[in-house]
DNA sequence: TTGTACGCGTTATCAC
DNA sequence: GTGATAACGCGTACAA
């Protein structure tokens, strides 16, 4: 209720214990250079006087914010949020907060000037697949180094560090599961072009389909965007492509839930006349009716690993020399949604 | 490829532009109030130099981070990543960053401290039911004024700006649409018991059923955590409680679906057999199979709503006397989870 | 073990 | 319209 008073800085505490800032400060960063007894006078200040470090101060001293920015294109998509959930865990155990951004824009190089180079973030977390790393890459170059960690797909750049899933692999796990079940006329839902992960996916599904000498109707490749609507608009063209595919292999799990949604509009069930395959196995898959079967990702794997490399990276200095390429698995998750054809 | 070099500084642009700092600072937040001629050559120079503006510097001088805190529970869940999204969305649209904590600890009060009081952020959007308003309005009264938004619940602590939904009304409203359908056994899945929002729907539930002259049986009753898995668990104990229900309401769509699936392993259809509600509307529930009907929330407009008071705070200075108190509701969207009784 | 003094990069204030 | 100057709060040589 009293008027809003300045919050106390080092120097309040400083005058309450009756030591120098510089005390206060070594006490609040290296207690072991301090005395006990000057120790615990410090202490009792701190806590009289309420004092909380002022990071801005900090940052701006130290240049560094112990604050890493995690770079998403859609953080509603329940894929970014898993991950997001272990970034946060783990950087919060390693004592940094994380800033999340959406909708990068067309300008990529002046978006991270703003951010990162700006004590703001000490590091990228970059999961927008449709950003080019080139231009990023260009931001390191001009004499600053930029602590980077790209976790979406196959980067075409070795000298970026990386998390990835192996999506062409997985891909093509997919598409055996179907063609073990004895399926030859498989369709594959597309995720949005301009992300690299899509891409890889589909080469698996291509390859896939090539080596088992089945082939592959453009009818039945739908470009989709990762959402729910491109599954039932999939649906509607490959119901409208003269003969229905027996099976879909679906970019995501969202994806695979709108197109048998459309599906049963049509009078189509699954798996009764059609299997589907997902990717990522979100949080509801296993809850669907009928159950899903998709490709697992593990998300929060994913963050975790990238987030503990970014911040090696960002503590270690910028080791220019060695860059990190940690490469996952993706699991294939039998459940009910795809079946022997009849 | 050039050895690391330090990040230009506005001397450094104002030595390349033949004027003083504070000429440069001028042009950069108030060009108005220098000539053409002088801007022009500044903003060469900006472009020239690389020039990025140091944050930590600016929030050092300004004490203020441009920058606001969400604090959710868990981030993972769709509910709050769609919230995320919109807060994102209008916070950046106002020239904010968001920094994201879940797993606030044990102790708020240390931790709001470590965040808020530190020139790290300038408010806090908080979603966490489970935390205590007064702990929190306890550090406003410390004598700094702190810029908060609830957005979670009725609060109790009128002080406190929120934006809100009309969780107990909305759960009368599922209830009575499920009467309307000729139910009369009714049971209700509900939310973890920490979390306020749960309360509200239980009051609400309990109320309609209480004005509908039905019975609230004990065994009906299942609390919940807000996830698939729980939802399972009612099915199982509600399958165990000797006569089962032939509607029931669910806290969120996660348990309505948890609870689907568990029903049916038992061979109890929905809806042929009973009726779900549920709620939140998340983003599979039209897809899910039935389609869910379920209690819509205004995820968008509450992260949108909630963003732009907090934001109108911070600008407007600390106005304490009027709190903001906005109350958003609900919408019922009757799908296929429901229908008539037998 | 502790204190002094300086600088990190910015903006507001006051002159000119 | 523009420049000089001080101050924001902290950490760290260096000195004592």
């Amino acid at each position: 209720m009293t008027a809003s008073r300045k919050s106390p800085t080092i120097q309040d505490v400083a005058r309450h214990a009756n030591v120098s800032a510089a005390t206060v400060s070594r006490v609040l960063s290296a207690p072991e250079r301090v005395s006990e007894t000057t120790r615990e006078r410090v202490h009792a200040a701190v806590s009289e006087t309420g004092y909380t470090i002022n990071q801005a101060a900090r940052s701006l001293r130290l240049k560094a914010a112990r604050t890493i920015l995690m770079a998403a294109p859609n953080i509603g998509n329940p894929y970014y949020s898993t991950v997001l959930d272990a970034v946060i865990g783990e950087a919060s155990s390693r004592g940094y907060s994380v800033l999340v951004a959406t909708r990068i824009g067309d300008d990529p190089n002046r978006w991270l000037h703003d951010y990162l180079l700006s004590t703001r973030a000490d590091g990228l977390l970059l999961f927008d697949g449709s950003l080019d790393t080139n231009s990023l890459h260009g931001l390191g170059a001009e004499g600053v180094a930029l602590p980077l960690v790209a976790a979406y797909d196959e980067i075409p750049d070795p000298k970026v560090n990386s998390v990835i899933t192996d999506n062409r692999l997985a891909a093509k796990r997919a598409v055996r599961h179907l063609a073990d079940l004895g399926h030859t006329k498989i369709a594959h839902v597309i995720g949005p072009s301009r992300n690299q992960s899509t891409n890889e996916r589909l080469l698996g599904f291509q390859e896939a389909m090539r080596e088992l000498g089945l082939p592959v109707r453009q009818e039945w490749l739908h470009p989709g965007a990762y959402n729910t609507e491109s599954g039932t608009a999939a649906a509607a063209q490959f119901l409208a492509s003269g003969e229905l595919p027996t099976a879909v292999f679906c970019g995501n799990d969202e994806m695979a839930v709108g197109l048998i949604h459309g599906m049963r509009q049509a009078g189509i069930e699954c798996p009764r006349d059609i299997s589907v395959v997902g990717f990522d196995d979100v949080s509801f898959a296993p809850y669907y009716n009928p159950p899903l079967t998709t490709m697992r990702q593990p998300r929060e794997e994913i963050g975790r690993m990238a987030t503990r490399s970014l911040i090696d990276i960002i503590e270690g200095g910028a080791k220019e020399s060695d860059p990190v390429h940690v490469v996952l698995t993706s699991e294939l998750i039998v459940r009910e949604s795809t079946r022997t054809i009849r």
